[in-house]
DNA sequence: CCTTACGGTAAGCCATGACTTACAATACGA
DNA sequence: TCGTATTGTAAGTCATGGCTTACCGTAAGG
């Protein structure tokens, strides 16, 4: 099974609460793996394989500064995302829009 | 592990390649479950399990019509989402503007 | 009624993946 | 050059969850 499997991988990547914590973390400044780590309740390794995903769903980018890593935020990966729930907000709204009319002729009709 | 557990579950629902292409379908149109079912490589149960995901994550609705139960979008699950995002995304252009300012100082200096 | 259609639920199987500890690689500083 | 700091990777364990088949409830229709 493959479907789509194209950059909405984000949605797997933040998906987890785990990763998702990382990636506000990072999100509200670019860190190295060892500060993450401290204040989350999981190994310094988990966080680093936390990271290779978001890395690879095109959320995060590295920049190698001495032995450190530094993690910030990529815009690519959000980006897809944001295009892919956007498209769909606007039919969302009109199927709904649309149920909602229904409805409403039926408790007229009643 | 909590975290933030809230409406963002969104993600972790539409982070399942079957349960996005569920989600698409019911985008296109209301359905019921037998009718994704058959445009579907999975059994009906297992549309009906990804379904209770979608729902309970506020991205579906369903309305019983005779036996059958429509299914249609809900714009609230998908409208938690994108403000996420769109939160998110503002702040990752930002980030990403000053990785690239500092960039070309970097470039500019050597 | 009785039958048929439709869909949710239970139980169980099995792959995925999140996590840990142990180890290897690399870059900096004394 | 040697020790230290920082991080990625390997191997293994264990829980989560996605899937199947079997079963049960319920609503229409003869």
């Amino acid at each position: 099974m493959t479907y789509n499997t194209s950059a909405l991988d984000g949605f797997a990547a933040l998906g987890d609460p785990t990763r998702r914590a990382i990636f506000e973390r990072v999100a509200a400044r670019p860190s190295a793996v060892g500060e993450l780590a401290l204040g989350l309740p999981v190994s310094r390794p988990a966080v680093s394989q936390h990271l290779r995903v978001l890395k690879q769903a095109g959320l995060v980018r590295e920049s190698p500064q001495g032995t450190r890593r530094i993690y910030r935020l990529d815009p690519r990966g959000i980006g897809a995302m944001r295009d892919w729930l956007e498209a769909h907000w606007t039919t969302a709204l009109d199927a709904f829009k649309d149920f909602a009319d229904a409805q409403a002729d039926e408790e007229t009709a009643a």
